[in-house]
DNA sequence: AATAAAAATGGAATGATTACAAACTTGTAA
DNA sequence: TTACAAGTTTGTAATCATTCCATTTTTATT
């Protein structure tokens, strides 16, 4: 699928700076930072602002085109692969590498016969909770929203 | 065990401030931030820096006492349970919750059944990878480090 | 061409975290 | 007890990612 089809397939209007991030985004598989991603990008669109990297790729996140990463901690990473996968931080170098869906699935003796050494595991869902979920239905039975 | 247990068995020399804050996150298992730790222990500590705060879980962190959790991606937040669990973020107030390890073991089919609703799932591993490993060996042998 | 809506821009504001130097504590040895 | 060094805490300033917001530019429509 080329960069004007995902964008489609997400309903998000194409425009110079969308296609162009997102196309960093699907060639790029190193998970870039936004300043990454300015930097790369401004040669090419002198008047990019990084503002609209912010904004595009929070549309781009919202919509389900790219995977937003907090892996870090220091700063926000995006992914182009939305499939479902687990990463591994190296605390050495900060690279991040993709782990194949096998690996992914609660195997890091995987990575470890990679020659990787794990020293943290952290497993996060994100989502609504119980609490949240039933005072939105309080919400809409009352017409507030 | 106790805090001060805690803090030895982790070789770290105590003090007041490092006794209040470990003490804080083994009885609050909100996954605070620093704010919140900060802002809870000042009334009892009225001396002390946010500073002392970053500093001394730095410390609790580096050496296993703590966990640090970078699901929020605005704030770092910080767990005193280190055996494996995952954590479930709700985009809508903000808590986090802890799951259990059958929970946390690749079934977020349990949480839903509880009436969360879980939208993300993300696996993240951090460690040192194969090429600063290999660095690092060429290091030693060169006696560089 | 006129207009309205959407998108992009840049500069300023915010807020978490870190750097750093000074002040304070602690333990040890004279 | 005093002196000293090492370790800890503190507060302020700096840094840096991110967000806010008002203005400008682009796009689509009449």
């Amino acid at each position: 699928m080329d960069v004007l089809e995902r964008l489609q397939s997400h309903h998000i209007k194409p425009s110079v700076q969308r296609i162009a991030i997102m196309e960093y985004l699907m060639e790029h598989r190193t998970h870039p930072t936004v300043d990454e991603i300015y930097v790369a990008l401004s040669p090419s669109i002198p008047t990019l602002s990084k503002t609209t990297v912010y904004n595009t790729l929070k549309l781009l996140s919202d919509n389900g085109a790219v995977q937003t990463l907090t892996i870090d901690g220091r700063n926000t990473c995006y992914d182009a692969v939305t499939t479902p996968h687990a990463h591994f931080l190296c605390k050495c170098c900060g690279r991040i590498y993709d782990l194949t869906p096998t690996e992914s699935d609660s195997h890091p003796g995987e990575m470890e016969r990679e020659g990787h050494q794990i020293q943290e595991i952290h497993h996060y869902y994100k989502g609504i909770c119980k609490h949240c979920m039933e005072e939105k239905r309080l919400n809409i039975d009352n017409h507030i929203n």
